[in-house]
DNA sequence: GGTACCTGGAT
DNA sequence: CATCCAGGTAC
């Protein structure tokens, strides 16, 4: 396991290599390739990938994405499958099963696939409900508390590293320049963020190549220009 | 084999 | 800004 100071070593390192081609073509293949770069196992553990010295996050200089705090289904079990079941659309590239993509806000109802509907998160007693406008009515929520817990698990530092880019594809290759440690983000301060909107809760269900149902996980996500706003203290490491 | 996590985007 | 989307694994 890495310290702070060999953890800046090693990213001096990386960022000396130059452009690497990506280990995985698509989206991810950032965070896989400088996973590997560090020697972090893929995991799907709900935890931070370097321990005590936070999370791992990467991303793509010049472009304007989400970055995932945690993932955490809605409860109750299985609830997602119901939701795609009740509000999913058909993906018209493949025409098969359902699909179901919505990033919901804390401040006002959005739109569903083009429909007049939408969901939007409240926030009442000790649950944050995922409410709808559709006809249809369906019950989803997440206990605070159940937040909290993914929140510790993962939030207290988080590890932040950029790379610029080219190529696309299996033949797009990364040169990281750019990393720095944030600390000092508190629950109270994520709720807060969620009820302003800040903070967006991401359905992200789709398919796999073969046409399977794919849940990519219900994201907490903000956009990345806007993750100062989480954190009070930052470290730059390269 | 479905569910719930991991890792990230384009327009 | 919002709407809609991507490749992986453990159990």
């Amino acid at each position: 396991m890495y310290t702070l100071e060999t953890l800046k070593q090693r990213l001096k390192e990386i960022e000396q290599m130059g452009y690497i081609p990506t280990h995985r073509s698509g989206p991810t293949g950032i965070g896989k390739t400088l996973e590997d770069l560090l020697g972090i196992n893929e995991n799907n553990i709900a935890g931070a990938d370097l321990g005590d010295l936070g999370e791992l996050k990467s991303c793509r200089n010049n472009q304007t994405s989400m970055i995932t705090l945690f993932t955490k289904s809605p409860k109750p079990p299985r609830v997602n499958g119901i939701l795609l079941n009740t509000y999913g659309y058909v993906d018209p590239r493949r025409d098969s099963r359902k699909i179901l993509h919505s990033t919901v806000s804390g401040t006002s109802y959005n739109t569903v696939n083009g429909t007049p509907y939408g969901f939007k998160v409240e926030v009442v007693g000790d649950r944050l409900y995922l409410k709808s406008n559709f006809p249809q009515q369906v019950t989803a929520y997440w206990e605070k508390e159940d937040l909290k817990k993914a929140f510790e698990k993962k939030l207290p530092k988080l590890i932040f590293v950029k790379a610029n880019c080219k190529g696309t594809g299996r033949n797009e290759e990364f040169h990281f320049v750019e990393a720095y440690q944030l600390s000092g983000f508190s629950f109270k301060n994520f709720e807060e963020l969620i009820n302003r909107g800040i903070i967006k809760i991401d359905i992200r269900i789709g398919q796999y190549p073969d046409g399977r149902t794919h849940d990519h996980g219900t994201a907490f996500r903000i956009m990345n220009n806007q993750i100062h706003l989480c954190f009070a203290h930052r470290i730059k490491l390269l």
